[in-house]
DNA sequence: CCGACGCTTCGGCGCACGCCGCAGGGTGCC
DNA sequence: GGCACCCTGCGGCGTGCGCCGAAGCGTCGG
């Protein structure tokens, strides 16, 4: 217990936090990093493109910047955002920035493209089209009341149970159970919070989802009529929109 | 309607981004901004300490980069924040960022401490002790449902019609009804978003706050028993905590 | 035990940027 | 009309930082 000390952010302190994604290099490791995975140094300099040493050293100020955490092992160093409010930190200023204007150059971009905005990991929870939809149902279904922020009904609360997804860990977390976070290739909101996390790695565990390479996720064969179900949907509503012009080899 | 482009920031954008708030003296000239009020070029040079030169070049980077909007007026320059995402994405950062540890050096120092931790704006809503004490009745009294993320409830809906805060262009508002906000002094959420926006004008508009000088507010002999009254609290539970030291002249 | 591998430390190079002072232009006041 | 005042553009200076390559250390595998 101090006394009454202003924690008040000075300018500099803000500076010195901005500082570390103030860097291009820098700003593309942390963006990897969104996927809530580890990757080691050699990784992310090859991803960056960048001499090995020059990532050791950014990796080296994001860590003792507190927005990265590290893991030795053996020869290898890991690392990975420094938890939930770091990543939520980064998608907000990812949020704020101008979006990339060029289209994909090729066929194989271009698909891959279209892989993430279908659906991928957005750190801990579920993004793209599919992370949209999932907050859209929840919605429509009157699990979640969206009259001010979203908050869960009861209904919601039997869902949950439904689907085996314990709550009572939910509220404990010491983040926000629901959380909207602004979707960067819908530009409208999907399921954040302690409640995206914990269904997105509940899909992962039924076999539902599956990760592709990258931070694309794709729905399994299994997953695809269980997750319509859960949602109250067919499972053709499941598909990428139609307004998302299919390069070739048309939607089967 | 463009084709599939991928919206994902790429690493030089969100590098850009964070270099507006990479600077000293640009990070303290947004800190300031925080209250929602226009400055002129001039008064935040000084308060940045720069010379008017060097603070017109920082102002006119910190426009470009749609962090601020201009209005220029006679012979001034008046720049404010560009919006409340804009607020937003500060506070983040300043949330994030450790808060300074000195303690007050001086007496006078101490008191304007002592009264920014007791109410304050934060862009455009009511932060610091009364801010989170706001949103605590809120919840406590059913006005809001914190099951899990806020919700403004039916009786909630009731309560702003009482005060003569009207709905409707809340909720037409592109912004989140009810955010949470973490609170610089208090570490726990106060109440942001169109909701708290709109109270905290209207608590200003009532004369049951006014300003101090900065960020600071001051609840007025009026406004004391009126806001007490309308959270259901004596008007002595909107005192300061006591834990703050009252250095000296002891809380009346 | 030796070699391959991943990472780190250390100089050194070059660019970018934050700062100022000064001069100039537009505005408002007397 | 003349004079403060606010702001801005332009050199010029210094510094901080991002980058690399080379060398060194610990780890893993044969």
């Amino acid at each position: 217990m101090e006394p009454v000390t202003a924690p008040a952010p000075d300018g500099r302190a803000l500076a010195r936090l901005a500082a570390l994604l103030a860097d291009d290099t820098r700003a593309r490791i942390c963006l990897a990093l969104l996927d809530g995975r580890a990757w080691t140094a050699g990784e992310l300099a090859r991803l960056a493109g960048v001499a090995p040493s020059t990532a050791s050293d950014h990796l080296t100020r994001l860590v003792r910047g507190g927005l990265l955490v590290e893991q030795r092992q053996g020869r290898h160093r890991y690392v990975q955002l420094a938890g939930p409010s770091a990543a939520q930190l980064v998608e907000g200023l990812a949020g704020y920035a101008p979006g990339r204007s060029e289209p994909a150059r090729s066929l194989r971009a271009a698909r891959a493209v279209a892989a993430l905005a279908y659906a991928r990991t957005c750190y801990d929870h579920l993004a793209g089209h599919l992370g949209v939809l999932l907050r859209d149902r929840l919605l429509a279904r009157g699990l979640l009341d969206g009259a001010g922020g979203s908050a869960l009904t009861s209904a919601g609360r039997g869902w949950l149970a439904e689907l085996g997804v314990p709550i009572a860990p939910l509220r404990a977390a010491r983040r926000p159970l629901v959380r909207d976070c602004l979707d960067w290739t819908e530009r409208r909101p999907h399921l954040a919070g302690a409640l995206g996390a914990a269904l997105c790695a509940r899909f992962f565990e039924a076999g539902w989802l599956t990760r592709g390479g990258g931070r694309e996720v794709r729905l399994t064969p299994d997953g695809a009529p269980a997750l319509a179900a859960a949602l109250g949907l067919a499972p053709a509503d499941l598909a990428p929109p139609a307004t998302a012009p299919d390069t070739g080899s048309g939607r089967a």
